[in-house]
DNA sequence: CACCATGTTCCTTG
DNA sequence: CCAAGGAACATGGT
């Protein structure tokens, strides 16, 4: 469930559900969860304190915890990795299978489960630093976006999983964005003109924007207990969630019809990892700039060998 | 058994 | 130091 949109719409359900809870007890099921945060550390930082306020920024949570005597701040780095969830249940009702931090707050716990353990709930804030602007605030301009293109020959949807081009976006966005901007997902980054790179930059904020909506207006299983939750934010509680046919335009649709025009979208593999385009609204390069990557790639593998 | 999966980081090569 | 590619991480679904 982990691009910005979801992250987004996760923080805001829990900012009132955890402010001003206190923490009674902290588990964590296996130390590379808090890594580089010995867990013992991070359990006596926690122990105590009282929620203070949750934020976002890219694709992590940021929750800033105090003491009671004002004495400290606790600012805990959280990341749901590719299947992390975070709720609160019932402090009696069982704990799920992979819960990797348990975080007891009275009557209720806050559960973060992953079933993968490639999140991350830490005091470390390290990587925050390599992080690119946010897509959805002032800092995220269309010339700023543009200088940093203009630096890399690497297929724009790759490019636009880096975090420090934007921060937030991921392998499903990326393509939705590509998709409403009407850029091919293997045209090099430096090839894109100051045409193109307005309407992605315009398409990246307005695709994070709808699904920020989208989640916010629909209730959601943020336990994800629903059937069909792998490629929604949490499963709704709906089976058949009205208006998902219309959610995603291209992303694991490949075979289906483009919503624009028809044709059936596509399914292409870039740095072992699946985008989905229309090759019609999102036709190759022409000239050069598409594709060369890979011919590049190719050669130096024929060299090699 | 094979392949796929919303993400990041580390290692290697150039 | 930078850019780019690939494997690794861990578990489950189809």
């Amino acid at each position: 469930m982990p691009e910005l949109p979801e992250v987004e719409v996760l923080v805001r359900h829990l900012h009132p559900l955890l402010v001003g809870r206190t923490v009674c007890g902290v588990q964590v099921s296996r130390p590379k969860v808090a890594a580089p945060t010995p867990v013992e550390v991070l359990r006596q930082a926690l122990k105590g304190f009282t929620f203070a306020n949750i934020t976002r920024r890219g694709k992590y949570l940021l929750f800033e915890c105090r003491g009671r005597r004002a004495t400290g701040c606790v600012k805990v780095v959280g990341h749901l990795g590719m299947t992390g969830r975070m709720y609160l249940q019932p402090a009696d009702s069982p704990l799920p299978k992979h819960a990797s931090v348990v975080l007891n707050c009275g009557t209720e716990n806050f559960v973060f489960e992953d079933t993968r353990y490639f999140g991350r709930f830490t005091l470390d804030p390290g990587a925050l630093n390599h992080l690119g602007p946010e897509p959805l605030s002032s800092e995220f301009t269309s010339e700023s976006f543009s200088k940093v293109l203009s630096r890399s020959t690497q297929p724009i949807k790759i490019k636009l999983l880096d975090q420090r081009v934007v921060a937030g976006l991921g392998n499903i966005y990326a393509s939705e964005a590509l998709f409403r901007a009407r850029i091919s997902p293997r045209a090099s980054a430096r090839s894109l003109t100051g045409q193109e790179i307005h309407r992605l930059w315009r398409a990246i904020r307005r695709v994070l924007r709808e699904a920020i909506t989208r989640g916010s207006t629909v209730p959601l299983d943020f336990r994800g207990a629903g059937s069909r939750d792998g490629l929604f934010y949490y499963g709704s509680k709906d089976s058949t969630p009205a208006g998902y046919e219309e959610r995603l335009a291209v992303y694991d649709r490949a075979g289906s019809p483009c919503p624009n025009c028809g044709t059936h979208i596509e399914r292409l593999v870039q740095a072992a990892r699946s985008t989905f385009f229309c090759p019609k609204c999102q036709p190759p390069r022409t000239k050069r700039g598409e594709g060369r990557g890979k011919r590049a790639a190719t050669n130096r593998r024929r060299r090699i060998a």
